[in-house]
Parts: structure tokens; sequence; C-alpha cells
DNA sequence: AAATATTTTTAGACAAGTCTAAATAAATTA
DNA sequence: TAATTTATTTAGACTTGTCTAAAAATATTT
């Protein structure tokens, strides 16, 4: 059975391994769980011990098969409790994260299996990003293009955005943008990369910073 | 904010001073949590220090009206899990304690009284000990007539069970009985104590171990 | 390729929560 | 009440996960 912060280690080596396909570097993983270099080292070769991950000194980490498994057993529970917590108890996007990243701890496959059963099987997490199964299996999707991409007169709908701050899911509840919203490119900007777009029938104006963290399906 | 352990020696400490009015001796307290003397001597200090519980070496320790309230928070959150776990996930009564006593120590009130909400605010779990409100507030009840005590042709129903081995509950589970479970009393045999019982139609014997652990509200 | 800069590891420390063994206080018994 | 037993505390140690500071390895620049 896995500690906690061991568990935490493994979601940040899958989640940065997805991102770069490499191993993963002492400083890159540090700087992603917010501790020392020094830390992390004493973290990998503990997990290293386990057989968890492949580590040699100075060469960066990377998931073995049942160290991913692990990590994709906890992104599942992640992700049940957010559609849980979003479908069942009425919260807001913005409110999710922090509860489903104590939640995924709690030790019971029968729970998770039962929960994903309760809540009809859920493909996605209401951020759009999909949910493994009990044998880590998932959906590889659509978190591709990005509402910047889209060209003018362009429509689509809204397939998920960047896992991100607080902040960004407030102004996306101010916009009441959602999963499935969707969205017409009516101009963009060159000199701020700013994009105009048309939303419920509303026009409004989103910086590229925006605008490059919602995914968009073309319709 | 409370490490979990800290949070278990607080519930301890309630359940214990609910039995016993008194001050908990370290050693009552040491055999409740599994651990050594030594190890509750360093944690009620602890505790003291945060305003907690009272203590003075050598004589035991009390919870303090901050302390009991937390002690209360936990438990509640303990019992809306296990109502959540029976009533909407479709676990046994049997197998929810060991999961609840994970859950209890998710940090985020929101979540808690959403929860409750969620679940038509519940006044008691699944074994019938009350459910404290968000102010601490709960029924005293009940649990104070036991099968045992029910003299013949007494008939009643049953409002509780003794919180207890996961072997006791499948004993209940076998014979399909739970809270409300109508039982009335045939007879009883002094030489063992044992007591013949009717339920759903059906004679039963039970020991006096059993027939001391099923609470009954006369009907 | 040598010098410099960066990354990573090692060594030693600390807090939390536990333990064992020894010392001390309190309770009980003779 | 003195002796003995039991309960409790203290002292020192161990593990986990973190830290700082220094050393070592790797990478980059000139």
């Amino acid at each position: 059975m896995l500690s906690q912060s061991e568990e935490n280690y493994l979601k940040a080596i899958y989640s940065l391994s997805e991102l770069q396909g490499e191993a993963i570097s002492t400083n890159l993983l540090s700087e992603k769980m917010s501790t020392k270099p020094s830390s992390v080292t004493d973290m990998v070769k503990k997990l290293s011990d386990k057989k968890l991950i492949s580590y040699k000194k100075y060469q960066g980490c990377e998931l073995t098969i049942v160290g991913k498994k692990m990590a994709l057993q906890i992104i599942r529970k992640h992700r049940l409790w957010e559609v849980f917590l979003v479908k069942k108890l009425n919260f807001g996007w913005d409110e999710v994260h922090e509860i489903a990243e104590q939640l995924e701890h709690i030790q019971s496959t029968k729970l998770t299996d039962h929960l994903e059963e309760y809540l009809g099987f859920p493909r996605f997490d209401p951020h759009g990003d999909p949910i493994p199964d009990k044998n880590g299996v998932f959906e590889k999707i659509n978190k591709s293009k990005v509402l910047s991409d889209v060209i003018i007169n362009g429509k689509g709908s809204v397939v998920g955005v960047e896992d991100g701050s607080s902040g960004f899911f407030q102004f996306l509840n101010r916009y009441e943008i959602g999963l499935g919203t969707e969205i017409q490119v009516i101009e963009k900007f060159d000199f701020d990369l700013s994009i105009l777009v048309l939303i419920n029938g509303k026009e409004i104006s989103f910086s590229s910073v925006v605008a490059n963290k919602i995914f968009i399906q073309l319709l």
C-alpha cells in the first residue's frame, strides 16, 4: 500500500510523461511537486525500490508498467469523484479539484467501482478529461484543437479545458461556458492574439491566454 | 488543521467519555487506539497545547468545549458517509465502517453540508446512531433497551445495534435484521440466557451475546 | 578541451508519530 | 504505613517525508 505522498509522485510523473515523452528530470518533478530536488531524489529511490519507476542516477525517472497502472487508478478515482461532486452534489467546476485531491487517496476498489456504477459509468470528468476504467483503459482524445486554432467563422463545441487555476474556472462560469458550449469565431486580432467569439448569441472577446486553454471539437 | 491521527484521538476520547463520564486514563486510551501508553502521553500533551483537551499529568484527559465540537464534526462526517455508502452505493452494514474511517478525514465543510443535503438530512446512520448537525447537535436516543430486556411476548423494532465486528454485521444480514425490523420475544431461557424470537414469521434462537447487542424500541 | 554553469546527489538535520526500556508517581495490599 | 504492584511519564530511538548546505556529476560556453 502506498502513502499519499507516493501516490502524488506517481500522478505527477504520469502527467509530466504525457507532456514530454522522455524520462522525467529531478528538477522538473521537484517543481511540479513543489518540493526541493533533494526530496525528489529520496522519493524516486523509494519508488524505484518498489519497482514503480525505473531510475538511474542523473538520468531521471520513468513509470514502469505497474507504476503506470497505479497512477491511472489514482487518476480514475480523482475524476470519478469530480463527476460525483459536480453531478450529484452541485459543486461548480472551480471547486472540485482540491476536494478530489483528497478523495483520490481513499483505499477501496469496491468503493471506486460502486461509485462508477452509481454515476452511470461516465467516460469524462467535468473538465473533459477521460476517466480510465478499472483496467486503466480510457479514450485518448480530443484535447488537441484549442480555441485559438479555430479559423474565422469556424464553429465548435467545448470538449475540455486546461486543468488550471480556480480563477480560470470562475472566469468560465462567469461567461457560462461549460462542456458542450458552442462557440463561433468571429474575428482574430494579430496584434495581441485576442479573439472575438459568439457564445449564446453574445459577442465576447478573449485574450490569447484564455483562447489557448479551451479545447474545441469542430462542428 | 488537525492531522488524521489527532482527529482519531479526539474521536476515541469522545467515545470513551460517553461510556465513562470521568477523565479518560492514558492506559484506556492507549488500548482504544491500539498504541502504547507512552505514545498516548505524547499525543495528549499535543492536544492539550492546542486546547482541545484538558490534561494534567497522571490525571487523564477530557475534551474541552472546542475539542468536543471537533470530535462531533468528525463523527458527523463518518455517519453521513456511512449513510451515503449504504443508501446510494448499496453497501451492506458490515462493509461501511472501514471506508467511513477514511472518508471522515476529508476536509471540506461545504462537502459535508452538501452531502447531508443530498442525503435528505438523515438523522441516523445505518447502525441507528444519531448524526450531529453542523452545530454538533443531535438526538440522544434510544440505545437504552436491549433485546435481552424485552419481556416475553413483548414486541419491538430494531433501532440500533452495537457498533461492532464485521462478523456480527454478517450475522445480522444472514437473518435479514436491519433498522426497523420487528421482533417479538417468544421465550427466554435462564440456563444460558438465550432467547427465542419471532422475526418475519420465523422463529429464531439468539445467544445472550447477540441479544445484548440489538437495541429495541418497544411497540 | 578547459572553464563555467547547471543539475543532481549526498550528508546531516528536523517534525510527526510511533516504539522500547527505564524511571517515577499513584494505587493497592499486606 | 510500608511494601508491592500498577499506571504513567520520560528518555532515547526509528521511520517518513521534508529541508539546507555541500559535494559530485553533467551540460554548456568560450
